[in-house]
DNA sequence: TTGAAAATTGCAACCGATTGCAATTTTTTT
DNA sequence: AAAAAAATTGCAATCGGTTGCAATTTTCAA
């Protein structure tokens, strides 16, 4: 094992007898060199069984053709659809990806944009942890110029680009499903009011509560957790236990909702006719609690394709982070039985 | 931007007035480096701000410190899980992690493996992707020497090991849990038997069965698919049309159990008094069907720590590769309602 | 046919860390 | 104090592409 020696420039170039400046510009289609010269090139390359080292080009070049990707976690539908547009969008620009998990957790995620900043990464591409306070961490890649694309979980910042949904109108649209069923006490489980998404949709959930003249009264009607099974069986707990009980429960994610739904069904109420609900991602679970969860569907795929699209224009200085600042993708309302009081609408 | 110059070992060198190989050295803890040496490098490293150069060190030294990884798929928990622990326990030994997924397709697989050989990663950790038939694309590492590990699903090769569970022992434990709920006519539905997993689920099943005197009709009692959404609503339909329907239902995922229970539950039969279930993977959804569905929990943590362990010692060449060929971990029978036909047991 | 412009190709330095081997310094032994 | 052994350190070549600039060749108009 491990005999034969790696085929180089060096060796093509002694077999067409040729210079490894040639083979190396013929190699990557250099518009200085002769068609004839580059077919030569790419024949023999294939024939001798070359393979590029890239230590040898990212050393010499200082370009990597490697993006780095911090997300807090993968083990939903929605990131790993992001990913995969992600490494479909990579690979035809032909850059390639280095994921790591925050697991929601700052401190890792501080490390992780280390490491990525040590891997010399071209680009990152950001989904904030559930408590990041501040974005400091990628003051080394802004330092550097290296561009910094957040995506979902964003921070606003001058010098990068943000990819997001509406938030703010998906859950003034979810809130007023709620409102035109009828539901007139709305309760709302928020995440950390740092993250974008979970403070946009509450500014969303109390516009429309606003406009559709219904009461918003902050001690009774918000529950901010970390939105995991556990703060939905709580939150859950916390409804039985009220005198006047919500008739509506409008989550910032599925999860939550989903295990809020469980343990106010143990409790003998009945969904949606006592307690309306309604989530947010159209995670899979969604489709398997009885009744089904109404939620908000919002395209992965996309958000992942143009998140590193927009970070590989930037690189080829087609776009500058300056110009384009934030892009917002379509979602749309998903109506499921958990939130359908008049069955007739 | 970008105007401050990378820090080298020949800055620390003359920062200190020793020489670049002293640094090199140094940085890396050499024990022929003096104590108080190595701890003034390290300052002064500290100090300008020095940050290794990969791609230098790589293309000198012919290690990359990156394992690839090829996984069919990230969303789920289990392969989430997985995969936290191949992080964790690459960390430790301060390897990189390249990752990427089939999607299930066998032509993606090959294409990742080739992307892997010529990222040139030390290491492949490797689950199969539904319909891969046969491993030659791997061939380009065996004949480099380089270590591939399969985990989850396996391939038999001479020269890689394997991580798993044992899938008989799971299987023919879930039937034999079934038999004694009093369950007479099993079905299983299955997938693609090239995939050990499956397969060995099936032997399993298959003994349970036959020590516990119980009929296997192949033609009514197995129905093989790709246990998606659909293959177990399926799976219902026919279940539905059949003169004699089972009146237990083993699936070799969770995914194909939930949906085929949904559709079961919507013709208006009983779980488990008709048909009870039993799936496999311990999924979040098996938690929230209702029934609560009886099934496999099994360490997806474990697998990544010792899939990477085991690729690594084999580096450092603690382990030959033919010596440890597999490698089998604990799983557990999780008993839920979806089975329990006789609630005193 | 000739000279200039355009198209090709090559020279040689460079990117930054690693490493076998030799040289120097320090420590130990006698 | 001299010799031998052990501990440190440095020299210089090397890994394999990339690139500014110069050199050579080809093309083409005059």
């Amino acid at each position: 094992m491990n005999t034969e020696k790696e085929v180089t420039i060096y060796d093509i170039a002694k077999h067409l007898d040729i210079s490894a400046t040639t083979v190396s510009r013929g190699l990557k289609d250099h518009p200085a060199i002769n068609k004839n010269t580059r077919k030569k090139i790419a024949e023999a390359a294939r024939q001798l069984g070359y393979r590029s080292n890239t230590f040898a080009s990212s050393l010499r070049s200082k370009k990597t053709f490697t993006l780095g990707v911090i997300i807090p976690r993968m083990n939903s539908y929605f990131m790993s659809s992001v990913l995969a547009g992600m490494e479909d969008a990579a690979r035809k620009e032909n850059y390639n990806l280095i994921i790591s998990q925050s697991l929601e957790d700052a401190a890792k995620e501080v490390a992780n944009a280390h490491t990525m900043f040590n891997k010399r990464v071209d680009g990152l591409l950001v989904s904030l942890s559930y408590n990041t306070e501040n974005i400091h961490h990628f003051d080394p890649f802004f330092k550097k110029g290296i561009p910094v694309v957040f995506f979902d979980r964003t921070f606003s910042h001058n010098d990068s680009t943000s990819i997001v949904i509406d938030n703010y109108k998906a859950a003034y649209e979810v809130t007023r499903h709620l409102a035109l069923q009828g539901c007139k006490r709305i309760m709302h489980l928020s995440g950390n009011l740092l993250r974008n998404v979970y403070s946009d949709r509450l500014r969303g959930f109390k516009q429309a509560l606003h406009d559709h003249k219904l009461p918003f009264d902050e001690k009774k009607q918000l529950y901010i957790s970390k939105l995991s099974e556990e703060a939905g069986t709580q939150a859950a707990e916390l409804i039985l236990k009220m005198k006047t009980r919500p008739d509506a429960v409008f989550s910032a994610n599925d999860t939550a909702a989903v295990f809020c739904m469980i343990k106010i069904k143990e409790a003998g109420l009945t969904i949606p006719d006592d307690i309306a609900f309604a989530g947010f991602n159209n995670d899979p679970i969604s489709k398997i609690i009885e009744p089904n969860l109404t939620t908000v569907n919002y395209p992965g795929y996309n958000i992942g394709e143009s998140a590193v699209n927009s970070i590989i224009d930037n690189l080829n200085g087609i776009t500058a982070v300056k110009t384009t600042n934030t892009i917002i993708l379509r979602s749309e309302l998903v109506i499921r039985a958990s939130s359908l009081k008049n069955k007739n609408l």
